[in-house]
DNA sequence: GTGTGTGTCTAAACCGGTTTAAACCCTCAA
DNA sequence: TTGAGGGTTTAAACCGGTTTAGACACACAC
């Protein structure tokens, strides 16, 4: 059923040479005459040759393709915003290459590391992007003696083999706490997300430098799980409060937008009562009443400079260096203003 | 770097048999003794050996791999709660038969049939997902030529040599539209998706004959595009009629949620003043405020049956049926009321 | 004792590339 | 004339499986 296309023997008959040299043409490898290169190229062209990939991948043992494992429930994926935008900065790189992305989803119940674990026995990939670092990420060993290549979205916090491309959560999240305190509001809280993600406590420990920085003590921290319903549990409780927060500082959008409809329930009025701040600038955002005063970051360009790390470590490249994304910069939309006197 | 599994050869040599009779044995093949078979799975087993699917890949011309392009800005597909889930259930059935899935986010200003072309020509897969399925879709044509195996997402509406697998947008938007009525509503407005979708005029055909039904005419339709940007247009067109609706059903949530912001910054009351629906049950519908009346697809058991289906078609069996999943389900929230007397 | 058949197994070709060792051709120096 | 040496090209092995044709042993019928 599926069309058969010319094989490397077809283009070496028509251009009277060996496969070995029509291999050789191919990779632009030193050895033959430039007439020769021209006219095998010429007879792959008229022949529409394409090397399949299938022999290449068993002949030099790769894959040619990158793999990207998220661990997270496909209800909860279904509104970040992060891994859309960054799979589009990865292809952006990878199909020139043709290259492709193998994608796998697991539910936070299931095993995990089997993901890794099955792409890498079944040759599936040539490395792999470990993001949602964890505290001692138990998969940086795992990768190693897999044998795996890997780039990590983060740096983690502890040692690790593989290079890292970061974008710094801790710019953004001051910013927003530099613009509330700006605002007059000395009451901030904080909901943050599980403390074994790296990023969850960078965002956590920045919130709570920005304000020492000033002289403050967070007014709350409530540690909550990037969720929606876990947003409302934590903003019900900090509402509830005897002397409840002026402003909440939520660790992403997600929280933040349920935890705006939440305070709003609750018969609060935002701003006026409550100041509410996201991280991520999902699109929504931008249209949720009163609009999320965020952060927004640069997935695309993550996805892209990963991928391109990524590569380099696989093209055995030494000392790929770590890359550091411009942070994430400060959108103030209307869901925090200026502390009324009350 | 990569550890170098055994070979076929060591299982051979191992059991006392040749390669042949191995993979045999493995294949579960007819015409070897049953004590021979034990003492080749015995050795394999012994040794740890699982074959390389490179090189198999190679000999019976398969990717084992499925592929799915979606073609959509990474900025949109951020807050679309489909295809996570239905990734999702894709992965489900899968993993256990060793399958990959590909996957190719392409912008919709880029050339989406490339996408295709790529994973064809590169032999990357051995069938593709077709969603968001457009009136007359170049696509069908494409992947006959292609000889790439595949399954639609919902039905075509032109003839089509794949398997369907269909989950009725209509029974829901019917449902929704009835609940309004029972409410009380005269006036109820539709924002439509781009009706180049088929799945967008089934929503919209619907909501038409379900007022029909009773004997009504929709109060406007906004032609819109599935985004937020486009729900807050959209709404802000239909609060300003003169005679404006009482209710709006949206097509999809994010321009319900997007236009229930931008009802409330015209000064409106939801539901007191206006009724609004969505359509998918993200996960934000249930918390922004008030919580968003919106009908509830399984995008998970639809990833499942899609593969199922297409591996049925790939694995040559002849006259795969087309599925039908059950209905999406209506999910009454606070945004819709009883149509207050004024 | 030969022929036919059946069940079991192997050798070798094959998938379509890459890579290595060696052969070939030509030129130039001894 | 012979040999060394460089540039060009090829034949063949190899990657790790699958698949086909045929070899072999043994049973049974004639």
């Amino acid at each position: 059923m599926t069309k058969k296309g010319p094989t490397i023997a077809d283009v070496a008959t028509r251009a009277g040479v060996s496969k070995g040299a029509v291999s050789f043409a191919l990779n632009g490898r030193p050895g033959l005459a430039q007439a020769t290169v021209d006219r095998i190229l010429a007879a792959a062209d008229e022949l529409g040759w394409r090397p399949s990939n299938r022999a290449r991948s068993l002949s030099v043992s790769k894959a040619f393709a990158l793999g990207l494992v998220i661990t997270r429930d496909p209800a909860v994926l279904s509104s970040d915003p992060f891994f859309p935008a960054f799979i589009g900065g990865v292809e952006s790189v990878l199909a020139p290459r043709g290259q492709a992305l193998v994608l796998q989803v697991v539910s936070p119940g299931e095993d995990e590391e089997a993901g890794y674990r099955r792409l890498a026995r079944d040759g599936r990939v040539d490395g792999v992007f470990l993001s949602d670092l964890r505290h001692d990420d138990p998969r940086i060993d795992l990768l190693t003696s897999l044998g795996l290549p890997a780039v990590t979205l983060n740096r983690p916090d502890g040692p690790s083999p593989f290079p890292a491309v970061c974008l710094d959560d801790r710019p953004g999240t001051i910013a927003v706490v530099q613009h509330l305190l700006e605002l007059g509001h000395r009451r901030i809280a904080h909901v943050a997300g599980p403390q074994t993600f790296v990023h969850a406590t960078a965002r956590a420990d920045a919130f709570v430098s920005a304000l020492a920085e000033a002289g403050l003590q967070p007014a709350a921290i409530e540690v909550s799980d990037f969720t929606a319903v876990g947003g409302i549990e934590a903003t019900k409780r900090l509402v509830a409060l005897p002397k409840p927060p002026t402003a909440i500082v939520y660790a992403n959008d997600r929280m933040a937008i349920a935890g705006l409809g939440a305070a709003q329930q609750a018969g609060l009025t935002v701003p006026d009562d409550l100041s509410v701040a996201g991280f991520d600038d999902s699109e929504l955002a931008e249209f949720v009443h009163p609009g999320l005063t965020t952060v927004r970051a640069d997935p695309y360009r993550f996805g892209e400079a990963a991928a391109q790390t990524l590569n380099q470590l696989i093209d055995g490249d030494s000392g790929v260096p770590d890359v550091e994304l411009p942070p994430a910069r400060l959108i103030i939309r209307r869901s925090t203003a200026h502390l009324e006197d009350s």
